[in-house]
Order: structure tokens, then sequence, then C-alpha cells
DNA sequence: ATGAAAGCGCTAACAC
DNA sequence: GTGTTAGCGCTTTCAT
């Protein structure tokens, strides 16, 4: 049980007799060794339990690989699809992937590309939490960053895969409209949140539609399960008239069908709930909610794909944009003339 | 905008007009460095954007740092919640977390931690799919590692940190019975699952409150959905009887709430039903869903900790045990009398 | 306080 | 085919 430390690429050639580039060719698979001395070397390496060091190709070759991931937070279903997306498609490319929290901390954000930097990897793949100038100084530090599920305005060079939000939000909004909703209530995001397409969608749809969008029922949560709630019971207290809700998230959802149970409103005889976020709950809920289902799987393993594979075609073109779903349950039914 | 390749030690020393040594003395802080050439080497590293390499260090320290975590599946809560607990543990320690997913299988857990050792990272915790072969050789690969939120029966020299499901089952059962239940159907893993501790403690309680175990009550579900559901509703259907549902995971839990639901059984009138995971959805169902909730933030930074913290310490004493917290919600109630 | 030099484990020319 | 050699970027004696 003598704990040694790792054989290393000289033990092996020691071992079997042969100089250490043959034990190198045998590894890498470069250049040709005969039969019989790569068994000789694989036998000598099993025996040993020699393992390449990654640390002394990275050296060598300019670079550790492995791409990071850095999300707000991984218990965020919505993120750990995405990650999960990233990482089928790293191990396909046999790639390692170093995650991160942020937290929505620009700060921290900014740290932690500096240490992936450090880790000299091949790639950054970024839920961004809001601050340009980071991001702005990351993409050079780093040969390659890809936006994902989120993206900044105004940091160019940085390409982006995302979920189709716009249309999401859109045919929420129609499938709202089209049961007879003309008082929706948006449950949204903070003013300081990295983007708001959300709420650009449900105006610009409800426009079109010919529906007028009244300010009060365009509410903005700061993230965080008890602004959630907050704004939610603010809305639904304040006007009593709304036939509809617009969740433009999974936290927004649930808060809107907790406010709704406390108020003692019926869905969706009294109100109509539906949200941004297929998540799991959607379907558990009594009535189970109508959701549209952002393809965060998909979003990581593009992304992945993007940074590592396309490093040449980087910031060309516009952002990727993978279709959202509608996912319609028993949540939404047509309003009822007057609530209360 | 050349993107020419990342400033090195080197580079530093001569735009600072100093030796290299120095300038890993300022970046390492390791030994005295005047103030002054200290403040021209910042200078210069800022201006070059230098960045000291992790796999220099890594080469010449032997052990590239950072920490592996592997799980079954990222996008599961629990194994989010462990996730998040490593990396909010890495981070005060100043380590990075190469995160993978085995999906369950040993062939790839395996692999996942060849390629771990080929990173020489300082630790891996792992949350184990089910071979102990791979993994008594892992622990001799590795210098540290823990086993977390799961473990294998008889892999010597791997400490472990679980959360106490025996006693959370325990609390549970004992609750079901105090209201008055004696045909509890219990909802479990499959028989080749690592470790049947939910539904020992099933039994040992019953069997020690004197209530008698029917063999047609405890049945075992393969992982995932749909035999979550299969099992389910073969329970509720053979056994009309069962005045009360113990699901032993969230995903045998929400088949216990679909099933009841298709099945019109009221719940907690008809069938009680109470499950370990104190998932979010747990709180917006209809009743509420009673749940034991399992520390899983908790258990993974303590892993993290013992796997940096206490190398010496490997192994000595039982698992880290952390405590469960039963939450009851409306989902429970005495038994009817006879249910259809 | 600081510099020179010797590797850490590996790959990539280059000889043979 | 296979061995030799020169670094990759860094830390660390050992001089100075």
């Amino acid at each position: 049980m003598t704990d040694r430390r790792p054989a290393t690429i000289k033990d092996v050639a020691a071992s079997a007799g042969v100089g250490i580039a043959t034990v190198s060719r045998v590894f890498s698979g470069t250049g040709s060794v005969s039969a019989a001395t790569r068994d000789r070397v694989l036998a000598a390496a099993r025996a040993l339990d020699y393992r390449p060091s990654a640390l002394g190709r990275g050296l060598k070759t300019r670079g550790g690989g492995g791409i990071g991931v850095i999300v707000p937070d991984v218990t965020d279903p919505f993120c750990g699809e995405l990650v999960a997306g990233v990482l089928a498609c790293a191990r396909t490319l046999g790639e390692h992937v170093i995650v991160d929290a942020a937290g929505g901390d620009p700060a921290r954000e900014a740290q932690i590309v500096e240490r992936l930097a450090g880790q000299r990897v091949a790639g950054i793949i970024a839920m961004p939490a809001g601050d340009e100038a980071d991001w702005r100084g990351a993409a050079r530090v780093c040969s390659s960053v890809v936006f994902a599920g989120r993206v900044l305005p105004e940091v160019p060079g940085v390409p982006s895969v995302l979920a189709d939000d716009a249309g999401g939000v859109r045919s929420l909004t129609e499938y709202l409209t089209g049961l007879g909703h003309r008082r929706i209530g948006f449950l949204g995001a903070a003013p300081g949140s990295p983007s708001r397409v959300r709420e650009r969608a449900f105006r610009d749809t409800l426009a079109e539609l010919g529906v007028p969008v009244e300010e009060d029922l365009v509410v903005a949560a700061r993230p965080g399960r008890d602004a959630a709630y907050a704004a939610a019971a603010g809305l639904l207290q304040r006007r009593a008239d709304v036939t509809a809700v617009l969740a433009a998230g999974h936290l927004l959802g649930e808060a809107a069908v907790l406010v709704a149970r406390g108020l003692d409103l019926r869905v969706p005889a009294d109100v109509s709930i539906a949200m941004v976020d297929d998540v799991a709950w959607a379907e558990l809920c009594d009535p189970p909610l109508t959701a549209i289902a952002r393809p965060g799987h998909d979003v990581g393993y593009r992304a992945c794909e993007l940074v590592l594979r396309e490093p040449a075609r980087r910031g060309r073109g516009g952002p990727v944009l993978l279709p959202t779903e509608l996912v319609v349950r028993g949540s939404c039914g047509p309003p009822r003339a007057q609530r209360r």
C-alpha cells in the first residue's frame, strides 16, 4: 500500500526497454510503432498503472483543453439542462468540462473567467449575468467564448445560441388573446436584467393584435423566489380584473400559482396562468400548467459544438436561435366576465 | 487585434527587467520581493495581460489541482444541489471543479474516473452508480475519493457523506402509522440499486411498530420516469386497499401523484402520499406534498471539505450522516375506512 | 532581495 | 521503427 506518486512516461519507457518517444507515440497514436513494441509498452504501462498526464501534454501543446461553463445557478432547471447538454457534447469530443456558478454576480463571473483562463481552457460557454465590460475583456482573454441561453447586448465577437424566447412568448400571448383575454398580466424580469426580450415580445404581440398594453399590468420582479412572490401578489391584488397571467419564468409561474391559491382564485375559471419554462412541476400542478418549453439541453449542446468545432466562424451571423414549444395543458381557459 | 498567444512568465520578466524567479515569487506569494520590484512586475504583467498558467504550475507541483465530481445526472434536483454544494466549498478553497454525468452507467463512470485521473485532480467526489470493482481501482488511482449522497458497500478507504435517508424514511413511516395507516405502499428502487437503505428502514420501522409488512405492498421500480409510473400504477391498481403511499424518491412521488389523479383518488381523503426529496413542486402540488428534505447542498459541501482538507482522515470512522427533515404539508391524513 | 539553472511529464523535430 | 534532444511555463534550490 505504498502510495508512491504516479508513474511517468519515463518509468514506462525504462520498464519496457524503449525510449520515451516510443511510449509517447503509443499513447498519442501519432507516428508508427511496431505491434510488438506497442504491446510491450502497453503491458509495462498497465503494470505500472500509468496514465498520461494531461498537464505534461497540455504544457507542451499550449492549451490545457477542456471547456468552462458559467451559469448563474446549477440548481436552476434550465441551467441544469444547459449544463447537461454541454456535458453530452463535450463527451463526444473527449473534452472535460469545468463548471462554476456565478450567482448572477458580475464580479464573481469575472473571477471565474480569470480562473478558467489560467487553466487555459479551450473555450468558455457562459450564461452571462450582466457586465458587458467584463465580457468584453474575457473575449480577448480566452480563445473562444460563446453565450448560451442569454446574451449581453453590445459584446461583439461573441457568438451565441439561444432559445427563441421571443417566439415562445409570442405564441403564448397569441394563445391567451385567442382565448379572449384582453387584460393579461405580465410577470417579467427586472429592468437591470440582461435581456428583456420576453417583455418586448409580449408588448409587440399585443400591439400587433390591437390589444392595448396597460403599463400597470406589466410588472418586473428582481431575481429570486421572494421577489417573484411579491410581484405576483402585487399584480393580482392591485388588479383584480386581470383574467390571465403570463409568467416569464418558472419562479414567476410558481409565484403566480401560489398567490392565486392564496387568494382563492380558481385556475383557469378565475385566472388563466401560463409560463415560460416547462419544468417538471408544470404537469403536476392542479390544473397542469400551460407552458413554453425551452430546449435547454440543445442550447448547451450547440453552444459546445460552436465553441469547439467552429472557432473560425466565431461571431459570424446572428445568434443561433433554437425553437421553443408551446405545451398546452389545463391552466388556461376563456376569461370570466368579471372577477370578484 | 492580433491574437498572439498568452504572455509567459518569461515575457513578464523581460518586460519588467527582472529574473523569472522574481516574477514567480510575486505571483505565488512565496519568498520576499521589494515593494518597488513587485510593482514593476505587476505593472508589466498587467500590460501584457499575463496570467500564470495553471499547467506550468501543476506540472511542477505534481498535481493539476481541481476536484472532479461525478453524478448520475446533473438535471436531477438532488444532484444539482450536491454539485452546487461542492462548487460553494471549492470556491472558498480556490479550486476549480470538473463535473461529469455518468447516467448511472458503471462503464461510463470508470471512463470519467480515468479522465479525471489523467487531469491529476486533487480529489474525486462521486455519487456512485454501482460497480464496486471499478471504484476499488479508482480509489487507488486517485489521491482522494469520497462518495457523496450514496455509497457502495465494501469499498474500503473511501469515506462518504450521506443524507440520513434511513432516518428520514423512519420518521415518514412513523408519521404515517401515527396517522393510523396500516396498509402503506412503498415505492422503492430496484434490487440492483446501490443502496436500499430506504426500503430496509421502512421495513424495520414497521416491524418495530408491530405493523406487519406485506410483501405485496413493497414495490421496486427501475430508474426513470416511465418505470416509476408503471410501478405506481401497478401498486395502486393491484391493491385498492392501500391507504397511504411512501415514495422513496421524487420521481416515484411524481408518479404516485399522477397515478392517483388518473385513478380519481382524492389526496389525502382516499390515499395519503408522502415522498423522499423535498423538491420545488412538492409545495405546488394540490394538496402540497409532505416530504423528507435531504440536505443535498450540505452533502456536497462536506464531501468537498473531506476530499480536500482531510486527506489524512480518509476512511476513518463511518460515513458522515447529515440529518434530513420531515416537512409536513397537506398530502397525508387519517386513512379512510375502506377505499372503493 | 534577486538571478541562474535544474527539472516537472510530455510532444515534436530530427537523427539513425 | 525507434532513440535523442530540446523545450512548453512554472517552482525551487542555490548562489550571489
